[in-house]
DNA sequence: CACAAGACTTGGTATCACCGAT
DNA sequence: ATCGGTGATACCAAGTCTTGTG
């Protein structure tokens, strides 16, 4: 039974007194060609964030220096962001300033024309309540803790699950996003805006006809139960900041994530087999005598060489002011004929997705280069650079160029080939295994780089690398007394050649060999991380590299699997896993 | 065709749980 | 038993691309 949540569905055949066993995997069993995505789908619907509550009374909130007692829901409000306090961001202005706005809101209009100044308000005693609070649940005891731990383990047996077709599989999020106050990524104009809280009348459910539907909580109907199967999602909700909807779906594990998963790395294969055609013919693009052919032909060789995102169009003032290729602005790049000992240098900087800053400086061929000046010509900073050009068009060019083709396939195709290369390159066969991961890891660095996948340094990595310095100064050291220990037994044996001494040679020359091998083994992980800094690996090897490349290359030179992917990874990539052989070729 | 809505993937970071060292 | 560091996970935001509508 257990292996059949796991893997798919097992068949049982008797012939001839021998009971035949097949496993049919979950992603070699049939798809369904109507663009249905299930004909069966169960679940028990959401867990809704705990209700609100309110502060002791001693916990007192003071505007212009005056105790305030107010409103249960004014109140809530003030805990989001008393919360905050220590962040940056609640010294804003425009974080202030929506917050103020959306907290006036939830106020009675006695709280309303008494709290008019938000520099007036005290939060200060509800901060440090707060503070208390988490230094309280630290300090847990073990008994409790398990106690909650349990009931964690509980509700998520009972909601996190349901049945897809003839699975069980996990859910994704089954747990309902609680109120807060909205902190978008960098300059976010709708930072501090009140996000609400979401009730079971704002809940969508899709399910099958014939399952047994959710029920609400007590009291509550949902907004609408419906028996879509033409997506894939069990709930959804409109959130109030972007007016956007958020879903409820299934885990990476699942059996529809999955078969997504590979069928967007066959389709980046696919694009490996027509590349060097599209190559051509956007070089040859560059050369057109009409504009908007130039400018896309130009994007595309961004995107291909560069791994830059579409760039769709955003609506001005709803998000922060991030670009992708096609919405780059004059502004983002700068064109240096010469730099030092290169010609043609394109200098990018701009805010990508989430914020993060992309900056590269690239030499390009001649006709790139005379073509971006014209494309900046009689231009202001703000304009667009690609003005005959959006997502939609390039997108649409795409498809014409190879089925399923997409700009973003491009990152992929990339990240992919990347990889297989750079595992080729790097792979010395005789390398013990922390070398080979070491490689393997530099492999997927190289991936990340391409991508621009940054993080922040880990505020504990300064101590964290000294940490392992002075490891490595040890081991050094127990090494050195380790070889003389084994000189000394060397000179042992040649005065008394008797067994014993013999003996204890091969157990020195053991302890030097071990500590050789801890200490290589220290080294590497003090380079790995070093080199590490500011990188993130996760995002690459998680959405943009095809996994059966890790498996045979695992397979290939004798790595557990472990090694490479930890326990979600390898649910997630369970298909390949099972799949991949050692000669497997992205 | 433009535009908005909808569905789904990709993204970084805060927090949690665990584990070895003290 | 406690502490602190670390990897795993939860969280939820922000992209891409498709679909629907007038």
């Amino acid at each position: 039974k257990q292996i059949c949540s796991l893997l798919g569905s097992v068949f049982f055949f008797s012939v001839m007194g021998c009971v035949l066993l097949f496993v049919v995997f979950r992603w070699e069993e049939e798809r369904y060609t109507d663009g249905s995505k299930w004909r069966f789908l169960e679940h028990k619907g959401p867990v809704f964030a705990p209700p609100y509550e309110p502060l002791p009374d001693k916990v007192k909130f003071y505007y212009d220096g005056k105790p305030m007692k107010l409103s249960a829901p004014a109140e809530e409000v003030t805990t989001f962001f008393s919360k905050m306090l220590d962040h940056e961001y609640t010294t804003k202005d425009i974080f202030r300033k929506n917050f103020f706005k959306d907290w006036r809101k939830e106020m009675t209009s006695e709280e309303k024309s008494k709290i008019t100044d938000l520099n007036k308000c005290n939060f200060s005693e509800m901060s440090e309540y707060f503070k208390t609070q988490s230094e309280a649940r630290k300090q847990m005891s073990k008994e409790e803790k398990q106690k909650i731990k349990e009931e964690n383990e509980r509700l998520l047996q009972e909601y996190g699950f349901c049945i897809m077709d003839n699975h069980k599989e996990r859910i994704g999020n089954f747990r309902i996003e609680p109120p807060g106050l909205f902190r978008g990524r960098g300059d976010h104009p709708k930072m501090g805006m009140l996000k609400r809280r979401i009730r079971p009348e704002d809940i969508i459910i899709n399910c099958s006809k014939d399952s047994k539907q959710p029920k609400p909580p007590p009291g509550t109907k949902w907004k609408e139960v419906r028996h879509d199967n033409k997506v894939t999602w069990l709930a959804s909700w409109t959130e109030n900041i972007q007016g956007s909807i958020k879903y409820i779906m299934l885990n990476p594990s699942s059996r529809i994530k999955g078969e997504k998963d590979w069928q967007k790395y066959e389709t980046a294969r696919r694009l490996k087999k027509c590349v060097d055609r599209i190559r051509t013919q956007y070089r040859d693009d560059w050369k057109s005598k009409e504009m908007r052919i130039r400018q896309r032909a130009v994007a595309l060789y961004f995107i291909d060489k560069l791994a830059l995102r579409a760039g769709n169009e955003k609506e001005e003032g709803e998000t922060a002011d991030t670009v992708g290729c096609c919405s780059l602005r004059v502004e983002h790049i700068k064109l240096y004929p010469k730099m030092d000992d290169q010609e043609y240098v394109v200098e990018f900087d701009f805010l990508g997705k989430d914020s993060i800053r992309y900056y590269n400086k690239i030499p390009v061929e001649k006709r790139v280069f005379k073509n971006l000046q014209l494309f900046l010509e009689n231009k202001q900073p703000e304009d667009d650079l690609f003005d005959r050009l959006n997502t939609s068009i390039l997108n649409k060019h795409l498809q014409e160029l190879m089925d399923g083709l997409t700009a973003k396939v491009f990152r992929t195709y990339n990240a992919s080939i990347t990889l297989q290369q750079q595992l080729k390159e790097l792979t010395c066969p005789d390398d013990s295994v922390p070398a080979k991961i070491l490689s393997y890891n530099r492999a997927n660095r190289a991936v990340a780089i391409l991508c621009n996948h940054q993080r922040a340094p880990p505020k504990t990595f300064e101590k964290s690398m000294q940490n392992l310095q002075t490891k490595i100064d040890e081991k050094q050291n127990q090494l050195s007394a380790a070889r003389k220990q084994l000189k000394a037994a060397k000179a042992d044996r040649k005065a008394s050649r008797d067994e014993k001494s013999k003996k204890t040679v091969e157990v020195k020359r053991k302890a030097v060999q071990r500590i050789e091998e801890q200490l290589m083994k220290l080294q590497v992980q003090a380079t790995d991380r070093e080199e590490n800094k500011q990188i993130a690996l996760g995002t690459s090897k998680l959405n943009y590299l095809d996994p059966r490349i890790s498996v045979a290359w695992c397979k290939k030179f004798g790595i557990p699997i472990e090694k490479i992917y930890n326990k979600t990874q390898r649910e997630k990539f369970a298909w390949a896993i099972d799949m991949a052989e050692k000669d497997y070729e992205f």
